[in-house]
DNA sequence: AATGAATGAGACTTCATTCAT
DNA sequence: TATGAATGAAGTCTCATTCAT
C-alpha cells in the first residue's frame, strides 16, 4: 500500500462459482486471524494468503489490494452489526428506554467477540476509510437508529431527530468499542455497559419529554 | 483501547513548556506540520528531520525512535487538553450542567483548530499507543472529571462516580471528535456539539437525581 | 540488430490469408488492438485473450508464448510491406529513382496507419527478435531491394549491389519509420519523405554514374 | 517499473561529495556491464547494485527509479557521441564530404564499442523515452549537424537545410547503429560504414549542388 | 554533538504459463 | 477442445535506524 487506495477497492471478480467463493472466504477468515494475532502493522498480503492455504496470485485474483480485504472485513462487521441492531431496536411493544439498553448489551458483547481482530481492523481504517465505498455501510448503520428514533420520537422535528440518531450511534459504536477493549472482567464490562446505557436512555427520555407526540413510558 | 487519544484541546505554536533544548521543540512543530500535511501514511522520520532543519542523526539523539515524536505530540496535546477542560469544569459558581456543556464546546471548537493533524496523531495511534508512558497522560484527563464529578455528585458511591466520569471522558473526547471532524459548516458544528451537550447533562441530571446529597440545579 | 523491424507496410484488417482457424486472426487482431492501446507495456496475454473474447487456454493452445503473438504481428508487417514496395519497385518502365520515391513515400504513408501499434510492436522487439524464423521474412525484405538494384546497376559488382540495397532498406525502414512517428502534419511528412527520397535517389545516381552498365536517367 | 516514468527522472541528489559521486558512477557502470551482460530483461534494480557491491537503498538515493540510471546511461552516450561527432564535424579546412564521410566512421566505430550495453540501451527505450529530459540531449545531437549545414550549404534556405540535418542525423544514428550491430568482422564494418557515408555525401553533393552560396569541393 | 550516507528487510503487486475439469 | 482458476517467481521501491566521520 505505498500509495493509498484511490478507488479500486472493489472485488475483482464475482465469486460466482461455489469454489471461488470458498476461496474468497478463506482469505477473509485468514486475514481476520492474521488481524487478531499479528496486528495492523503485520498485516501482510503475504501472509494472509499463506495462512489461507492459497498463493499470493490468488489472492489477487479476489482482492485488488490489500485494502480491499480489509474494507471487506469491516463491511462484513457492519452489516452484522446493523442487522442484530435493528432486530432488538425494532422490537415492538418493548419500551424504547429497553431496547436501547438491550442494544447497548449486545453491541458491547458482540464486539468482545474477536476484539483482537476488531481493534486492529479500526487502527487500519486509514487504509480503507477512504474508498468510496466505505461511506454506504456506515450509512446502513445510522439507518437503524433513524428509523428507532422515528417511532420513539414522533413529534420531533425531522433534522432534530436526524441528529440525535446520528450522535446516540455514534456514541454507541465509538464508546461501547472502548469499553469492550478496555474492560477485563465480565462484571466491569456489565458494569460499563450499563452506565453507557444509562446515558443514552437518559438521553432519550429527554428527548421524549419535549416530544409532544411521544407516549408516556 | 486504554490508551487512545481522547481528548485533544491544545494551542501549538505557544511556547510549550521550556524544553531540554530548541532542537526538541522545532522537532515537535516539525512533526506536527508534516502530520497536517502529508498524513500518518507520509509522516517519516527524514520529513520531519529535513522540515525541522536537523539532520536525521540528531533527530534520533533526542528521540530513540519513530513513535516517540508522535507520542510526545500526542501527550501534548493530552496535557493542554485537559489543563483547558479543567478551567472550565472547576468554575464553581456556575451550575455543574453549564460547566460541563461549556466543556464540549470548548472541546469541540478546539479540535477544529489544527483538525488535520489531530486526525494523522489519530490514525498513528497504533504506533505510539502500546508505549509505557502513553497510560499516565489520559489519566489525568479523567482526573479531571473526577473532580468535577466528586464536586456535582457528593453522595454518590466511589466507583460509580469514577464509572461515570470515566464514561463522560470517553464520550466527550470520541464522540466530540467525531462530530469536529465531520461538521462542515459553523452552524453544523455547533448544532452538535449541543446535541452531544444535551446527552451529557441528561446523564449528569440522572446522575444527580439519584445522588442523595447533590444540590439542586 | 540484424532482425529489427525494418519495413511495415501493410494492411490490417483485410483477411490475412485463411489462417487454420478464425480463432488465430481473432487473437492477432485484438493483439494488434491491445499494442495500440495500452502499448508494449500492458501487453499481456491476458488482455488479448480478453480482447479476443478467448479464454486464456485457448489463446496458449494456438500460440506457444507471448512472444509468438508478437512476432506473428511483425512478420505478417513484413510480409505486407515487402509486396507493396515490390509492386512499386518492379514498375518497369519507370525510372528507377521515380520508383523508389515512390516507394518511400509509399512506405511512409503506410507506417503513419496504425501508427500506435507499429511503435508498441517496435518497442516490443526484444520480446520476440530471437526468435529463429525471424531472419526469414527480413530476408525477404531485401530480397525487394536486392532485386531491384539488381536492375537498376546491372553492371555493378554483386557484393557491392548487395550491401548498396542493404543500406537502401535498412534506411527507408528505420528513417522512414521516425519520419511517420515524428511528423505531426500532413505537409511536413510530405516534406520529410521527400527529403529523405531526395538522399537515396541521390545515392542511387551516384551508384548508376559509377555503373557502366546503367542506362542513363 | 510497474508504471511508466512519469517524470520523475531527473537525480534524486547531487553528489557533490567525492563519496557519493564515486558511488554514482560505480552504480553506473555496474548498470552498463548488467545492460551488456543479461540484456533489459534482466536489467534489475536489484542486480545493478550488487554488480556496483552498493545495497538496493543507497541505488535509490541517487536514482529515483530504474528508469533514471538507464536515462543516464543513455544521456551520457548523447553526450558523447554529440561530442566527437562536433569536433570532427567542426573541423574547418577539410571538405565537407570528407569531414562527414569521417563522423560516419567515428561513429559506427565507437557504436561498437560497449555494443552489447548499447544495443540493450536502445530496447529499453521504452523506458526512458517519456522523459522530459529525454528531448534535451536528442536536440544537442541535432544541432552538430545543424551547425555543420550551415557551414556546408550557407545559401540553402533554413526550413530545408533544418530538415536535411535531421535527416542526415536520424540516418547515421540509425543506419550507423544498425551497421555496427550486424557487423561481424572488421572489414565488413569498414565496407559498410563506407556505403553509409556514400550515401551521406551523395546527399550532401547534391544538396550543394542546389545551393547558390556553397564553395565548388 | 552533529551529520547524512548507507543499509536491507520486507511491502505490494503483476503476469506468463499450466493443468484439472 | 475449451476453460479459467491457480500459481509463485520476480520486480520495484520505502524507510526506520545505525555509525563512521
Amino acid at each position: 500500500m505505498a500509495d493509498r487506495p484511490s478507488l479500486g477497492i472493489s472485488k475483482r471478480k464475482q465469486p460466482r462459482q461455489a469454489r471461488s467463493s470458498d476461496l474468497v472466504s478463506a482469505i477473509l477468515q485468514a486475514a481476520a486471524q492474521v488481524l487478531a494475532q499479528v496486528g495492523t502493522r503485520g498485516f501482510t498480503t503475504a501472509r494472509v494468503a499463506e495462512r489461507a492455504g492459497v498463493s499470493i496470485g490468488s489472492l489477487y485474483q479476489y482482492f485488488p489490494n490489500k485494502a480491499a480485504i480489509l474494507f471487506q472485513l469491516q463491511s462484513d462487521e457492519w452489516r452484522d452489526t446493523s442487522a442484530r441492531l435493528a432486530a432488538i431496536l425494532e422490537t415492538r411493544g418493548t419500551p424504547p428506554g429497553e431496547r436501547l439498553r438491550a442494544a447497548v448489551h449486545a453491541f458491547v458483547r458482540s464486539e468482545c467477540e474477536e476484539a483482537a481482530m476488531r481493534r486492529a481492523l479500526d487502527d487500519a481504517a486509514p487504509d480503507y476509510r477512504d474508498a468510496p465505498e466505505a461511506a454506504e455501510p456506515q450509512l446502513a448503520g445510522s439507518r437503524v437508529f433513524r428509523d428507532f428514533l422515528r417511532e420513539a420520537l414522533p413529534g420531533t422535528a425531522e433534522p432534530d431527530r436526524l441528529r440525535a440518531g446520528e450522535i446516540i450511534a455514534m456514541t454507541l459504536g465509538e464508546v461501547g468499542e472502548r469499553i469492550s477493549e478496555q474492560a477485563c472482567t465480565e462484571e466491569t464490562l456489565q458494569d460499563y455497559a450499563d452506565a453507557l446505557a444509562d446515558m443514552l436512555c437518559a438521553y432519550l427520555e429527554r428527548l421524549r419529554r419535549d416530544d409532544p407526540a411521544a407516549a408516556p413510558g
